[in-house]
DNA sequence: ATATACCCGACTAATTTAGTCGTAAATAGT
DNA sequence: ACTATTTACGACTAAATTAGTCGGGTATAT
């Protein structure tokens, strides 16, 4: 319960990679993967997304690899975290507007009150504090 | 992603339901569960979890049902969701010592304070506070 | 050319969560 | 004593999510 995904940790370990290798280097998935034992294929999707977003970039070919490309401390938990997994809320009720309840939930406004601090730790936390 | 499961949810809305009830009134799972429109079966599990760790108590035959005997200022949701979901960690390495990561991993400790965070909130929202 | 590395969707496997069922035990009312 | 009601509880199945794999693609440095 209130776990995060494999691929979330993986992308939060290649993350602070990114940001500890040398200025103008780059990391393939290959060995970021081989360094931290993570299945390279599943690595590789998350990087991916992380790409798409423009969080990190991507140099095809021989000697490519990926590189940091936005400042750590612009980068928060919430961003990161919804880029790779989508909505963060711990009831879906939070999104959704479609509930199956029959008479009125009588525990949607704390529950909102729960995920709102829970966002807001996650909006305060930056790559940066995490690399740190 | 970090979703609290529908048992806890349900658990949630029967304790703020009791909590709610005359003083001396008892409050089954059949009533709740159709009121609310939630699995009887289920319900009535979640129940028992909280009845075995005390925070309700159950009468058994006709006429009886549940109420609640905790101070509701006393019930914190830490204490209430490790109740029916177990450890709550972001990650299993909160608790457990054995990780499969090759070398070590380069997260644990800002993951670790992620956990605390969140675990601080849930420390300091009681059933009270759901209740309001 | 060829080898390397990212890209991406479809697929399978494993795990977790949701929900059901059957049986037992207590008890109030008759 | 019998019956209806209600909790107790473990075993089971079904559904959903997560984890991981595979195959075929595109770009590019040498």
């Amino acid at each position: 319960m209130l776990k995060i995904t494999r691929k979330a940790e993986y992308a939060l370990i290649a993350l602070r990679h990114l940001n500890n290798i040398k200025d103008g280097e780059l990391a393939t998935v290959k060995e970021i993967s081989t360094q931290y034992g993570i299945p390279q294929e599943l690595l590789a999707k998350a990087l991916q997304q992380l790409a798409r977003a423009k969080l990190i970039e991507a140099t095809k070919g021989p000697s490519g690899g990926y590189k940091l490309v936005t400042d750590p401390n612009e980068i928060n938990m919430t961003r990161f975290f919804e880029i790779l997994e989508g909505p963060m809320g711990i009831m879906d009720c939070y999104f959704d507007s479609g509930c199956n309840q029959l008479s009125g939930c009588n525990i949607r406004t704390p529950i909102n009150r729960i995920n709102d601090s829970i966002r807001t730790i996650f909006d305060k936390m930056t790559l940066a504090d995490i690399t740190y």
